[in-house]
DNA sequence: AGAAACGTTGAA
DNA sequence: TTCAACGTTTCT
């Protein structure tokens, strides 16, 4: 074993020893370094991976190896340095954030005040596999060996629930926004408030996101908010910085957690810098060698905040079942860009990266410059030419459109640009439409102006058409009315924000992370600066108004997502003729978690309710109690044979005598009597997984009806189980556009667990889009039947011929198809490096509640590279795109490393 | 597009 | 019968 210095001097001699799974990535990493500082290039791999796969030895040898003994390190007190804060719930405001920045990490005992959501103790694993899906693939990380592994939710839960476990497998990177799971917990609210991709992203990119897992390819915004830890006791995630210097909020629903922490002072990142590149992860804590580290342990109910660049460790002494999140916000940005610049000295890959790193910083210096000026950089978004083709990154911010260019004849380099404001006849500006930017700089002189320190607003609004050498453009409705202080805080993380961006400008254009629809960095950079000169001397007393300094016009707005339950196409059937059975509503289950909770008291639902002192007039259920598994009415028949359903219960997936609805037709059937009646069906349907007792009959699926499960069933297939599948849908993919102008390595990363999931699985399956339901979406819309005329919509059929000849219920379907069920998908692998220690080591010491701190978080995310396999690092290796030349010398520049998200393994 | 309103269904 | 609340319709 070597030191990367060592590495380096070897260059040419091939030798690579790993001694820590830990490192898988970097070795990766060195290994390319090699290839590309020897001649021989891509040959010379090659000849290395060969050996190394010749070579190398035994796998207990090079992983799970572990010197030092945990049990001293969760004993011991030696870690109780005083970092962690304790805060009540409703004291974690925007104002204190204003005020005290998040510089140590914190522990609410209570969530009470905090705003956050999660599912009631009662939540368990299943319910999570209820919830995305069982057929969702999991990047889990199998402890004893250090491998990472992919398995179905419903083989983890089967896993997780059993007695004896036979290895220990922990699951860290289950991404889970856009599944059904996420009507269930929300963030902080200050998190939401702080959270840049809120606050900054353009909505319309963030809401043209289907897919449920963290493939790359289909991201529309760095999908790291929501993610669901499942540990079993015993799982250790080794030393690590949260991915993009993100902070971390992280909430311990069942179980406990014990966390090591140390803060980010200069002297601990050179030790992890250090520890991270050498080869002894395995032989050292790093704990050991930092300096103010803490340990905390967190129980069940704690949530846990903790802050940007914090290097940390976790331990699981019992199974727990954790939700939290990762956020960049706007009062750390310095250490958010240390640890990116870490990243880069560490050689992190991109798959273990905050994806879009750059271009997130992008946006929040656009929106800085819009919320204080009132002018923006941002290309206007034109629904209409978006919408199947997604360049990717080119969005546009919907909101405002204003722009529109160009009317001067300019015909030379200025360019004016016009604003109108708010309103939605003002011309959009197409992305084609491109405004000469010019730089003419008359910029400068314009924002002179503006002078005073104090409240006044200086040059806010002014600006409008006046200065248009800029190609920015008016968007807000209103410039702001009055001056907004900046606090220190962000002035400076402003500032060397812009120095970071100033140093991507340096980079060829496909690097420098700029978002398609930003039409001029120079123009954001030089107008950033003329901000920050005029906020130079802002008050710090009045720069705490409890409100988030950047954010989109009309910001607030929630959407109050209801879930179907069933299929919701069904045709109501007025009148009363007959015999049409029409699809009839479908009942909470009575059972799961959402049934057996208590009202929230909260939400818009509960305040509606007379018992919570409101009119009563939406009847509807309390969100958090809205049903994961809604049932066939009880007094549901068969069709055919007029008797109810039985499960079997031996077998519980044969569901010959169930009762099953059919997402098509609508009919209630058992399949038994199903194929009895059509002995010619040569299927046997498509069973939803994720609506019980729901499936695409075997006789619509045979007269090639399409559905959602199973997009395209051909006849005579056999039966399969399948989450919905949306349809069509899916717009050219947004990657295209953008690989060109986006370099692989930009797009993904994340330390600790993976943040972008391989690709291949998903691609199959996605997501509802239905955003979130879940459900099958019905057709569009029904109509009643009257009294006799049966109507039917759209085609319909099947149901009459119904077999008995008695049902008549028509479905619809109108364009039908258009239902679809929710999500399923798949998505990161974790990997983190895990200790081991038997499983008998519950008996750590449990520091606790009265709390000693000292935790840290593993959270899901994080930026260590753990977990990789061997299997993987081989797989990899061809992976390697290309590579980076000047490696570790540049290291001032922000990343950009090479490795694209499918690499992990083939 | 969301939110609210409602008629009506399902459970007890 | 009463109460809860589904899924469409209507409002903003
Ligand atoms: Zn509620
Ligand atoms: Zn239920
Ligand atoms: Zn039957
Ligand atoms: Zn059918």
């Amino acid at each position: 074993m070597c030191t990367w210095e060592e590495i380096h001097c070897l260059q040419d001699k091939i030798i690579v020893v790993i001694t820590q799974t830990l490192f898988l990535p970097k070795v990766q990493y060195i290994i390319l370094v090699m290839a590309e500082d020897t001649e021989g290039g891509r040959k010379l791999r090659a000849k290395e991976r060969k050996l190394y796969i010749d070579q190398e030895i035994d796998e207990d040898d090079i992983y799970g190896r572990r010197t030092y003994s945990l049990e001293d390190k969760l004993t011991n007190d030696r870690f109780n340095a005083s970092m962690v804060e304790e805060l009540k719930g409703s004291e974690f405001t925007m104002e204190w954030m204003q005020r005290h920045g998040l510089i140590r990490p914190i522990v609410f005992y209570e969530k009470t005040g905090l705003g956050l959501r999660v599912p009631s103790e009662n939540f368990k694993v299943s319910d999570v596999k209820q919830c995305v899906g069982s057929r969702r693939i999991l990047d889990v990380m199998d402890v004893s060996t250090q491998k990472a592994m992919e398995m179905s939710m419903k083989d983890w839960v089967r896993y997780y629930e059993s007695p004896e476990r036979d290895r220990l497998l922990n699951v860290i990177s289950l991404e889970f926004s856009h599944t059904r799971l996420e009507n269930y917990v929300d963030s902080p609210t200050l998190v939401r408030q702080l959270d840049w991709v809120d606050r900054a992203w353009p909505r319309h990119l963030k809401e043209r996101q289907t897919e449920s897992t963290n493939v790359i390819e289909k991201m529309k915004y760095p999908k790291v908010q929501k993610y669901c830890l499942m540990s079993v006791a015993g799982c250790y995630t080794d030393f690590h910085i949260d991915f993009g210097g993100t902070s971390v909020w992280y909430h311990i629903l069942h179980g406990e957690k014990i966390f090591w922490l140390a803060p980010p002072s200069q002297k601990n990142i050179d030790r992890y810098i250090e520890w991270t590149l050498s080869a002894k992860q395995g032989d050292m804590f790093l704990g050991d060698a930092l300096e103010l580290c803490q340990r905390v342990t967190l129980h069940a109910g704690y949530t846990f905040i903790i802050p940007s660049g914090w290097i940390h460790a976790v331990y699981t002494p019992k199974d727990s079942l954790v939700f939290g999140g990762n956020f960049l916000h706007s009062f750390n940005i310095d250490n958010q860009l240390l640890v990116s610049r870490v990243e880069d000295k560490t050689y992190v890959p991109s798959k273990f990266r905050y994806p879009f790193f750059s271009e997130i910083m992008w946006y929040v210096v656009d929106r800085y410059i819009s919320c204080l000026t009132g002018r923006t950089f941002l290309a206007a978004y034109d629904k209409d030419e978006n919408d199947e083709e997604d360049h990717s990154f080119l969005h546009v911010d919907e909101d405002f459109t204003i722009s529109s260019p160009l009317p001067t004849s300019h015909g030379d380099e200025k360019v004016e640009v016009k604003i109108k404001l708010e309103d939605e006849d003002s011309r959009k500006l197409s992305k084609n439409t491109t405004v000469e930017l010019n730089r003419i700089d008359a910029a400068k002189n314009s924002s002179p102006n503006e002078d005073d320190t104090q409240p006044t607003h200086p040059r806010i609004p002014q600006r409008s058409l006046s200065d248009a050498s800029s190609s920015s453009t008016r968007e807000s409705k209103r410039p702001p009315k009055k001056w907004n202080h900046l606090t220190l805080c962000e002035l400076q993380g402003l500032k060397h924000l812009v120095e970071y961006l100033s140093e991507l400008l340096t980079l060829p254009v496909n690097k420098r992370g700029v978002p398609k629809d930003l039409l001029d960095p120079e123009g954001v950079l030089r107008e950033i600066k003329q901000v920050l000169e005029d906020h130079k001397n802002d008050d710090q007393d009045l720069a705490v108004t409890g409100e988030p300094v950047i954010g989109w016009p009309e910001s607030t707005k929630k959407k109050t997502q209801k879930l179907k339950l069933g299929y919701k196409t069904s045709k109501v059937l007025k009148g009363s003729v007959s015999s049409s059975s029409v699809r009839k509503r479908r009942t909470r289950c009575k059972k799961c978690e959402a049934c057996t909770r208590t009202e929230c008291g909260e939400c818009t639902f509960c305040r509606d309710m007379k018992k919570f002192g409101g009119p009563g007039r939406m009847k509807q259920t309390c969100f958090s109690r809205q049903c994961m598994a809604p049932t066939l009415p009880s007094t549901s028949v068969c069709m055919i044979c007029n008797q109810e359903g039985q499960s079997n219960e031996d077998n519980p997936d044969d569901i010959s005598l169930s009762l099953m609805e059919c997402g098509i037709c609508w009919e209630i059937v058992h399949p038994s009597c199903l194929q009895k009646k059509y002995e010619n069906l040569d299927n046997e349907g498509v069973i939803s997984e994720d609506l019980p007792n729901s499936w695409e009959c075997s006789r619509c699926c045979n007269e090639g009806k399409q559905g959602q499960l199973k997009p395209r069933v051909k006849p005579g297939s056999s039966v399969k189980r399948t989450k919905a599948d949306t349809q069509p849908s899916q717009p050219a993919d947004i990657s295209d556009v953008n690989l060109d102008e986006k370099p692989a390595s930009r797009i993904s990363p994340v330390e600790g667990k993976r943040v972008v999931s391989k690709e291949g699985r998903s691609a199959k399956l996605r997501g509802s889009a239905v955003r979130s339901t879940g459900w099958p979406l019905p057709p569009k819309k029904f109509k009643v039947l009257s009294d006799i005329d049966v109507k039917v919509e759209d085609d319909v059929p099947v149901s009459k011929m119904a077999a008995d000849g008695q049902s008549l219920s028509s479905s619809v379907t109108s364009s039908s198809s258009s239902l679809t069920f929710g999500g399923y998908e798949r998505k990161m692998g974790d990997n983190s490096g895990l200790e081991y220690l038997n499983a008998d080591s519950q008996r750590t010491e449990k520091v606790l509640s009265s709390h000693s701190p000292s935790p840290q978080q593993q959270d899901g995310h994080s930026s260590h590279q753990p977990g990789t396999r061997l299997a993987a690092f081989l797989g990899s290796r061809h992976g390697l795109t290309r590579s980076r030349s000047h490696s570790h010398k540049s290291s001032k520049r922000p990343k950009r490393d090479v490795f694209t998200p499918q690499r992990y393994r083939d």
